[in-house]
DNA sequence: CATGAATGAGAATTCATTCAT
DNA sequence: TATGAATGAATTCTCATTCAT
């Protein structure tokens, strides 16, 4: 029975997995809007079995979600540990990128759930990866932080529309965008967002993410 | 009788008029996933009123759409007439801008639905603003045509995000993209997109589109 | 304006007549369930004026129906003057089969509807004519009024299995059943219905109609 | 495991077996207009669960049609098997006029709907049926298989209009129908439907029912 | 503990009937 | 008075979540 008990639990944790990866794949496939037998299926099991390891659907994209973070912090503390300062910040937000182009089913989500952990990790790297770059000269000074924020939106708008037909077109869209940021550029003219802003902007998401899905808007 | 078919008509037009400004209303707080009942109620009518208008909610959506569609044509018309070959450009992107954040709940369907004569004439006025900013030294020569809707696509993302927050944020992430496009930029590495593989996105868009929410998939 | 009041009661008396004809024939060739606007579509007039004529469906149709039965009985009280006693009730049946495959839409109601003036009239005649014809040795004796009513039950599901097919194909169903009607067949095993068990026929398929469009139950 | 799996499928199939006899007992009191909610309710069990089984309406009548038409290829073997050929051939259609009398609601579609293999058995059995009885001279020699099928729709009308009243009032009428039916009758003088035809009008017929009750015309 | 059956609150759409013009 | 616009209850079907086996 003990015996039992532990051969359950690693049954239990090779389910998790199953499932996390049926999800991931379906939302990549799909988006977040598929039903959750869909998932089910894929992964092998009964949708009680999903529920039991993810209560929600919405805690299921949540870890979905966190897998993707998970491999942003992961992205952003190798640049910062292996690159030189000049470079890191721009293979950083290449990295991203990527990321984003291969998880283009919830990335909706990826910037605007709501805060934790890893989220404040990520932050803090790339606000580093940033200052390095400006001090070694290789990005404009008045950038921010939240202007980095900004810059994953809008690839994000690009990888939403283009990465089913050319996944490496947001590639030629970052090339402009990181000559943009050169530091003999143009000044710019308009303020950039506040921390507080995107913090908001994020909340704003979520919640009409939820509003949309029918969700309790908690 | 005239009157009397003329006032009929007066009426059904104001509750149009009221059902699109409620349609687009809640289209831009929510997205167009909001039940039906939300707009007709917004608009003070019934249900049966918003169908008799707008037979299908694809049919509503679309009206929306196209109301933008207009005015970006039009911005595009009034830069191409008014502004300098120098500046049209910058303007009419600007224009774009500025709609699609006053339209941020149907940016979905703005670019990807089904083509037709206005999308036709938005496009060709569009090549034309490229061409003659290119001509004038504004925009760096290797810049397509497909590299402007990919930006628009970038814009979409970025609004959608913060547009709730900060109805302008969108623009200091314009003026970095203005500065890339001037003509003494780093050349990009990666090739454009063709104009077959913006068409193919449109398309891929509005089907995942489609089948998110179970529509036919026209 | 004594004028107009007058040319309007002749409009009015028009309409009545376009709208009848309308429905008359859009029964014919899609039965009773297509809704009003087509009815006052194809009549020329609104659903109002429609509205104002006939104040509920239910009685549209029943207007319909009544037309038909004017022409079944008048085809009764034709074949009573005109027919030799021994031929008549065989023309009469004929003749009620003819009405039924020209009007097939609205069979369903034409049978069963409650009682009237016409229906009398039509019982009357059609018990005349049996019984002549029993008299003259044209029908079997073991024959009653009620059996002429099923009779025309049988070929109502003929005619609205076929009409559209071969709108003449319940006639060879009428010859197989009027050899059955000769004096000389076998005797029949089982008892007819009763007069009372007709009403209540009748009144039983109403209820059923009634309940399946959804009507008030009166 | 096994035995787990069994008694959901145990479940499953009692709640298919409640819905199906539920669906049948409404369809033969109201016909098949009735709302789905009002059958699932009547089988104790909630939509959702009606449509688990049966994904759309038309499917769950289908099965109880099929269920009917199960039970008349079972009368006519059994009358195949069992019954002399000169009698064979009266079993039968007396059989298929009390299993019609039973499910009097699923008539339109008993007769109507598309093909397939278990009406293919019907009309061979039904088709060899007639043959023995013609051969041993039981029933008239100028009857072809075409009429069979007019006559099962001849008492559907007449029981469509009795049933609720007088359960066997088809059985007086089709005393009159074997009468006629015996080799010593009067010549008919219409031609009967071709083989052509008759499928036409079944086509038809679907047709008219699909487009009575909104359905896609498949 | 896994399973997948059951649940029921919506969501889009239709149509008989009423009412403003 | 004629018109056709407005109304909203009713209907079919979906899907996140719960529960019996």
């Amino acid at each position: 029975m003990s015996t039992g008990g532990a051969s359950l639990r690693r049954d239990a944790a090779r389910n998790r997995v199953k499932i996390l990866a049926a999800a991931r794949a379906t939302f990549d496939e799909q988006g977040t809007d598929v039903c959750v037998e869909v998932i089910a299926h894929r992964a092998g099991v009964g949708v009680g079995t999903l529920y039991r390891r993810f209560p929600t659907k919405e805690l299921l994209i949540g870890a979905v979600v966190d897998e993707v973070l998970g491999a942003v912090l992961g992205a952003a503390e190798e640049a910062l540990a292996n690159e030189p300062a000049a470079e890191g910040f721009a293979v950083y937000v290449r990295a991203v990128g990527r990321l984003q182009a291969e998880h283009a089913g919830c990335l909706t989500r990826l910037w605007n759930d709501s805060p934790g952990d890893v989220r404040d990790q990520i932050e803090a790297a790339g606000r580093s990866l940033l200052t390095r770059a400006q001090d070694a000269g290789a990005v404009r000074a008045d950038l921010v932080y939240e202007d980095v924020v900004v810059l994953f939106w809008s690839l994000r708008g690009v990888i939403e529309a283009t990465s089913t037909v050319s996944p490496e077109a947001w590639l030629r869209h970052l090339d402009l965008l990181v000559t943009a940021l050169a530091p003999d550029g143009e000044p710019l003219h308009h303020p950039p967002l506040t921390a507080e802003q995107v913090v908001e902007a994020k909340a704003a998401t979520a919640r009409r993410e939820a509003l949309r899905s029918g969700r309790p808007i908690g």
